[in-house]
DNA sequence: TTGATCATTTACTTATTAGTAAGTATATTT
DNA sequence: AAATATACTTACTAATAAGTAAATGATCAA
């Protein structure tokens, strides 16, 4: 693997999280590792093709994080509390998540990159899915309805949450944080 | 008041709601209303211009609906559902809300525009809060904690409700709607 | 009727964008 | 040692962006 490449990768997904798709250019990567544009063309032909490496590689980190889970095999609070923390991540660094930087810019994606971002977004869903309702079968969590149903809930309160945060302030989605574990204590 | 410049706006809200204030360009609103890009600068100097203009717009709207339930004097179960069927008319029309579009963006926009932005959020919470509190004691709803939290929870499911139903699809978000009502349920 | 204001077009500028073709230096392989 | 692949740079293109100055036509008031 380039070290290059990784750099590139890395400082494109920061941009998307902190400035959003259509607010970055090639140019803005290019200058701040000190390389030329062409030199991002190269590793990536098209900016299409960078944006869907980098939600590609956001589903391997989630899977990655899921197959860690699994092995310890930790019980239910504990794997929502990990699952939360990677947003409580994002805000402290001001940043929002990937589908909530590139889901208002759906319409203006590239075919692969939406599709990636269907993927990232259905793992996400079916895992907490799975998650609720071993976890309420356990007793460990309390909360009325469907388990899918409530996984969106979850997951649009954490990606508008850091969305909120950043309109607003930092605390704001502490509160939410808080909110989503008070109402799933039994 | 010109009619040009009410097609502007209304144009420019819905290109910002459908593609994003950073993927829109006065070039999309002159070719489809048969006009001259210099037209728009005449009506609207610069595009941050035309985005405050637009949040401004919204925050006006918001405000003559809070009045206008408030004049009727409905319950507070009424007024809820009368804020989310704002959502789900978006929702109908695959658009995201002012807030999750230019929230991503925020670091993007101009001074006026985040200070308007801000604004819209803080009239929409404070609103939520008033009615939240005012519903939990007259009995209408149910729910733990500080009523203020519980808005930020509500006002999030919605945002990325609209973004997560654009990457899924529409009945995410009805099924987001009814959790959140469900919750509420005393 | 003249003058002014309003609404718009014409014609442009400057900057930035994604993207490309051809060249170069450095390793690596044969 | 020669050929090849890798990792870039140089130098460009074509398109699009926001924005502006000056001209034009229409409306309206004095």
């Amino acid at each position: 693997m380039s070290i290059t490449r990784e750099k590139i990768m890395e400082l494109g997904e920061d941009l998307i999280l902190t400035r959003g798709y259509n607010a970055f250019s090639y140019q803005d990567i290019s200058s701040e590792l000190g390389i030329k544009n062409a030199a991002i063309h190269y590793y990536f032909p098209s900016k299409e093709n960078l944006g869907t490496s980098i939600v590609k590689n956001n589903i391997q980190r989630f899977e990655e994080m899921i197959e860690n889970l699994h092995s310890r095999n930790f019980d239910e609070w504990h794997q929502m509390e990990t699952f939360l923390r990677i947003y409580s991540k994002s805000n402290r660094e001001q940043k929002v998540c990937i589908l909530g930087s590139l889901g208002p810019d759906f319409n203006t994606l590239s075919e692969s990159t939406k599709t990636e971002l269907q993927r990232m977004t259905d793992i996400s869903i079916n895992w907490l899915s799975d998650l609720l309702s071993r976890g309420r079968a356990n007793g460990v969590f309390a909360f009325k309805g469907d388990p899918r149903n409530r996984a969106f809930l979850i997951l649009s309160a954490m990606v508008a949450g850091l969305q909120l945060a950043r309109v607003m302030d930092k605390t704001v989605f502490k509160s939410i944080h808080m909110t989503i574990l008070d109402d799933l204590k039994p």
